[in-house]
DNA sequence: TACAGTTTCCTAGGAGTATTAGGCAAAGGG
DNA sequence: CCCTTTGCCTAATACTCCTAGGAAACTGTA
């Protein structure tokens, strides 16, 4: 009986590429197991269990995506690291739709505490929006709309949520441009309606 | 044998409501007919299979958060219009957390373009934006990033994403603020870096 | 090299879910 | 009151998750 070689990041990468095959939320421990032409409860010596193999697909992503994400950020500042930023983002979606689901399950604050991939995003959100010259608290509100607007609209692209003809990509860039505008103009004190 | 009283929309409704308790992925067949103290199978004389009931409850989601958004923002115009729109979709989102959940399953395109609450929804927003000057294509543009930011903030919010002690809820203000200061200077021409 | 221990994968099996086929009995119209 | 329609049932299949316990393949060591 030969051994198919398993281990635990073997079977964490395979699962990670299976979700941008077929779908974050179709990968099952029977799939994976068929494509490593094992039975199921072999899986479990590698895994605690389904949400425990879902967990470590998302910590892949977020890995991957940092790994995308900050080289292309880095060296840059103001709109053009923006730009940077929302391309690498998006382009990470749309290559691996899989991973990118998987960053979207919920996960223990401690884990995403510890998480370097995860911190490593964030840093850089900070230190770009810092370059617009925010401070906190407007540093963590804009972080916040920026995470928001970014992640919205790859969703939304995602389910196929924009019917409108007009070019997805198109909008993509206004929507950056628009959001620099918001960035350099952002409203420090909460606005008072003329009175 | 009394009878349950089983139509499809009671069966439709029921699944929504589940969802807002139990989360919209954790509705199943099994559990619904539970609910209802009926055998698994006799929900498929209402319900052509699980994806059937899932569209159902996202109807129903799209059209409950119309019923909500719409009153909200009738007779009001400009930033009052946004903010309202803006509470009225958190409020909706957190108060009905599976129906939200609902919405943003992938629905046949015929049929969003057939459904009246979403096409309520998007002319509100269209009518919203018409407010602030914008046309098309801006129009479309500027659509996609409200309702990026938007769904964005409150889908992070769902599952956690915030991690920062800073209160959600008012950065959820701070954030409509920034966004009304970006449709107000809506970039409408690509913009020539310099040169 | 032989042996002991560990790891990898297996068989077997229970429980939950989705779904279909076919049947009986209750509701309701003529 | 019969007869059609409809609502809910039983029965059965398939797929999934997961546990328990066993055997075969690796590992290191004497």
């Amino acid at each position: 009986m030969a051994r198919a070689g398993l281990t635990t990041d073997r079977v964490a990468l395979a699962a990670a590429d299976l979700a941008d095959e077929i779908g974050f939320d179709k990968v099952t421990i029977s799939a994976l197991a068929r494509g490593f032409g094992v039975k199921d409860a072999s899986l479990y010596s590698h895994v605690r269990n389904l949400q425990d193999l879902r967990t470590k697909v998302a910590m892949i992503a977020a890995q991957d995506m940092a790994d995308r994400i900050g080289p292309s950020v880095a060296g840059r500042a103001g709109k053009d690291a923006l730009v940077a930023f929302a391309h690498a983002y998006r382009d990470f979606a749309l290559a691996h739709p899989g991973r990118y689901a998987a960053g979207q399950i919920q996960l223990e604050p401690e884990l995403v505490a510890q998480s370097q991939a995860h911190q490593r995003v964030l840093a850089t959100c900070d230190a770009l929006l810092r370059g617009y010259g925010l401070a906190e608290p407007d540093l963590t509100d804009a972080v916040r709309v920026l995470r928001s607007a970014f992640h919205g609209f790859v969703s939304l692209e995602a389910i196929g949520g924009f019917g409108h003809p007009r070019d997805v990509g198109t909008s993509w860039e206004r929507a950056i441009d628009a959001l620099h505008v918001m960035l350099e103009h952002w409203p420090s004190a909460p606005s008072t309606p003329s009175m």
